[in-house]
DNA sequence: TTTCTAATTGAAAATGATTCTTAATTACTT
DNA sequence: AAGTAATTAAGAATCATTTTCAATTAGAAA
């Protein structure tokens, strides 16, 4: 039973509701059930990417992830990436994570839903989660008499290494 | 074929912290103002740009933009106007918003800063603040050690007229 | 006002991400 | 093992956006 702990770059205080994150682990298995769950057939490619996703980095585009799959299998065509990372985006076994113009970024979805703390000059991609945030955003979408089905909430900053460096220019 | 009708749809029910936003009123000698302030030369098409963001629906697309301009300007080119709307919205004069993979939309930017709540099924956009949220936001970000820049919010859901319509499919 | 020059423009080509089309291959019936 | 519908790789197509470039124009200087 691995756990993966992405890109955190250093332990953040932790206190009442915000949490780190953590996935849950997949085997062979787990992909194919999650194919069939999609009314697809099982292919060395679904497999290949699921596989890809859940071992390598998290936050992969999908140039990233048709390169680290090119390795073991050369022959795979990116359209089948972005086919399948569409088919499973859809169906919210990944998540599509969009900054800017820049391309979409995708991870497995994780059991417990997490937003995003991203440093705007090195980029690097902090995760919480805050019951406290999402409850009042429960009550905002009610006072609209809307219903909810989700959300995103990007955070954007310095963070603390950055804030450290001396300003070049 | 998702028609966006921004603005508030029906008016909802005002509660402690969520308000309203409206936009400041301009004229053409702030419009100069704003695009001195950018180092820019004051020209014909970038005041019919910022006259037209001004004047006509919020969260407009390039291309929407672009056509409005058209039939009072015809010779303009869209590449004007996504360049100066580009140099707009790095000096967060407009407010740049991106949702899916859709082209983007661009609105002047609001004094009171707002975040957006979409209908899934019609599109329709409404807008609110809430500063409670906000002041969570920036506790997660120093629990990580971040300064905050910006933060980009987004709740989806389904709007009360789209909840009451029967299911076709 | 006229002159000058760098900034700006429109048009079209280029780009980058993503999606579609195709004929060939393959997974899962029967 | 055979049949057939789904899937594939490759590349063309698309869509939003950016870049290029020669011609025009804004605004400083004379």
């Amino acid at each position: 039973m691995k756990k993966i702990l992405s890109m955190v770059p250093e332990l953040p205080r932790q206190k009442d509701d915000d949490v780190l994150v953590f996935d849950q682990t997949f085997d062979e298995d787990d992909f194919k059930r999650v194919i069939r769950a999609l009314h697809l057939k099982v292919t060395h490619q679904r497999m290949a990417i699921l596989k890809t996703l859940h071992e390598g980095r998290r936050h992969v585009t999908a140039q990233e992830l048709f390169e680290m799959l090119s390795k073991n299998f050369p022959e795979i065509g990116f359209a089948t990436v972005y086919r399948f990372l569409r088919a499973l985006s859809d169906a919210s076994f990944v998540t599509e994570i969009r900054m800017g113009g820049s391309p979409a970024r995708y991870e497995l979805t994780p059991k417990s839903h997490h937003d995003h703390l991203t440093c705007v000059k090195c980029g690097k991609i902090c995760e919480f989660e805050n019951k406290a945030i999402e409850n009042l955003q429960e009550k905002v979408a009610y006072q609209f008499g809307f219903v909810l089905t989700h959300h995103i909430l990007e955070l954007y900053g310095i963070c603390p290494s950055c804030q450290s460096q001396k300003v070049v220019n």
